[in-house]
DNA sequence: GTCTATATCCCGATAGAC
DNA sequence: GTCTATCGGGATATAGAC
């Protein structure tokens, strides 16, 4: 890392990836609402305007970070799924990984999910979440032989732990001794259940 | 209503009332992430800091337009659900009408779950919401008498539902002739898969 | 008790110098 | 590629008119 003090006349070689984990940092203490372009260039000692050389406003610093999100989450949950030989028991551990990221990394999850951010107008992010939406995908395409029936159950089953993850996030579960392991739980078993029922989704 | 050309010095009567509109209308039109007190103000034709007199910021206002989103969404959807004798039905009817009331009422549903606003710390948020999760809890009970089954068949339930609008939202559908009743039914659906089999939730 | 006027501070965004 | 300067807008606090 280079130079950040007032002195400085330039920052470093890579102002672009400084202000993304810059902005992870910010997020992760102050919350995606509070989170300011201008408060990352002050952390780096940059001026305000310094990050419009590198992204076109604010959202596309978020997608930036939406995008670091998804490699988290894929780095720290898809590896331990891909364990189980069963494809019922890997949806269920996807499942459980969702909300466990949700509740562990609350402030990407919270990038991805809370921040308002419009993935469709960045392809980006749209193909950072492909490695997870395959996963889900190459499980539910094991257990129903692919088509509308996959389609349907995928959907099910991401619903279903996209819901856990906010109602967790929501403080439903806040009297819990680990809330983020009983709301992980409770997405497994709902999955389990619905590969169990998976004839009458569609 | 009373007077909001420029020339007028006072409101009327309820200004509370009129700003819960205003923003409501605002949200609707420009999306909640682009709120603000100012121009809730500025279409009333009052000075920015009257809220300040109902409001103690943009928070309190906020909340003050989710409790009217439950309302809405109350007077909406609870009664056609309760139109149906089968408690697995009627469960699946509120899943239906969740899913709709995201889809057709978007600006509201959006207030509710997409503002970051953090309901716990508004007491009158969580009493508005208490009819409609009386609803699905008057269901659940029927189904499994009540006890942890039936909290966590509930979980469950509320999770696809939400999961569901969520998706809906995001654009999963949107390649679907009718997104909004294509995500509906599927939620309906796996709600009925749930219910199913309920005995392996918990 | 309700609203206006005003002032400060922070943020997003743009233009032009180095 | 970065800085300085600047504009417009929103949040918020205070003082005062009615």
């Amino acid at each position: 890392m280079a130079r950040a003090g007032k002195g400085g006349r330039y920052h470093h070689g890579d102002l672009r990836a400084a202000l993304v984990s810059a902005a992870a940092e910010v997020i992760a203490e102050r919350g995606v609402r509070n989170f300011s372009l201008a408060e990352a260039s002050r952390r780096l000692g940059v001026a305000v305007s310094a990050p419009y050389a590198h992204f076109a406003g604010r959202d596309e610093l978020l997608a930036a970070v939406a995008v670091h999100a998804y490699e988290v989450f894929g780095a720290e949950f898809l590896p331990a799924a891909s364990q189980y030989p069963d494809p019922g028991d890997r949806l269920a551990a996807l499942a459980r990984g969702y909300v466990r990221f949700a509740g562990r990394q609350r402030p990407l999850f919270e990038v991805l999910f809370g921040s308002g951010l419009d993935k469709c107008r960045f392809p980006e992010v749209k193909a950072a979440e492909k490695p997870l939406s395959d996963a889900f995908g190459e499980c539910v395409d094991a257990l129903t032989g692919g088509g509308a029936a996959a389609e349907s159950l995928a959907s099910a089953v991401e619903a279903a732990a996209h819901g856990h993850a906010m109602m967790l996030l929501d403080g439903e579960y806040s009297e819990q001794p680990d809330p983020v392991e009983f709301a992980a739980e409770r997405a497994a078993r709902v999955t389990q259940a619905l590969v169990a029922s998976r004839q009458l989704l569609g």
